[in-house]
DNA sequence: ATGGTAGAGCATCTA
């Protein structure tokens, strides 16, 4: 079972690229954000065309998750689970595909740590943690996936000198991370290739960023104990930040057995 | 310290 997560960056302006590497890569699961659609322009029929099953959780002009799907798609929670404070913003949705509880994410970016962006991203992980406890159990086939925008250690950042005291490395979010690993998950690219560096999922459009290396790796698929025993293989395809258009992230692809 | 680009939508806001 093949597993995908790409913060796409406006579906409408991407919606051909993503076809496109959909009939390429053929993923099994694709776990999307940024689509930037109210749900009424989720183009659906799209990607029912190529086989999938979507789940869309969207609200216009900002944030927007989808879960699309070729082995089942049932039991969707739009937003955080009942008994959460819900999210205004359209940041998570959660599905079971293929008998895996999947919960694509779209952490809230923080924009800097003396802004109240950064207390709404502290904020929403907790509720995040809060969800996976009220939703599903460690013990069974869990996947949280998404753009995190949280670099799990400096290996995961091109230079953490010029990122100090900075968001996405900030100790706060990295301790919630951390609590979600805790909680029973894997950061499944980490696990495959513990030493790697220098392997990004995103980078700024601006100054060359993309060609100069300077990225992050803040698109993460987190499996549970289950899930993690099933792993085959897992890369960023860094072909498709390439080319014409492209989002400001890569997709990261996880293979399970 | 700022700016560089891209996408929303049409003045800026968000990333």
């Amino acid at each position: 079972m093949r597993v995908v997560t790409w913060n796409v960056n406006s579906l409408r302006a991407r919606l051909e690229r993503v076809e496109e590497w959909l009939r390429e890569v053929q993923p099994d699961v694709l776990c999307m954000q940024e689509t930037k659609l109210a749900d009424d322009a989720f183009p659906a029929l799209t990607f029912e065309a190529l086989g999938y099953e979507c789940a869309h959780h969207g609200q216009g002009q900002w944030n927007g998750v989808a879960i699309l799907s070729k082995v089942g798609l049932s039991d969707v929670v739009a937003n955080f689970a009942p008994g959460i404070e819900p999210d205004p913003d359209a940041r998570v949705i959660t599905a079971t595909c293929g008998g895996v509880r999947v919960t694509c994410c779209y952490v809230p970016n923080g924009r800097s740590l003396d802004d109240d962006h950064y207390v709404y991203k502290l904020s929403w992980l907790d509720r995040l943690h809060a969800h996976l406890l009220a939703d599903t159990d460690p013990g069974a086939d869990v996947i949280v996936t998404g753009d995190f925008n949280i670099a799990p250690d400096d290996r995961d950042v091109y230079d953490p000198a010029k990122l100090v005291g900075a968001t996405h490395v900030s100790e706060p979010e990295r301790e919630r991370l951390q609590t979600l690993l805790d909680w029973g998950l894997v950061d499944l690219f980490r696990h495959q290739y513990p030493d790697a560096a220098s392997v990004y999922s995103w980078w700024d459009y601006r100054a060359g960023d993309f060609h100069q290396g300077r990225g992050l790796r803040i698109d993460l698929v987190l499996g549970s104990r289950s899930v993690t025993d099933r792993l085959e293989w897992s890369t960023v395809d860094r072909n498709a930040r390439k080319g014409q258009s492209p989002s400001d992230h890569a997709p990261v692809i996880v293979d399970l057995a």
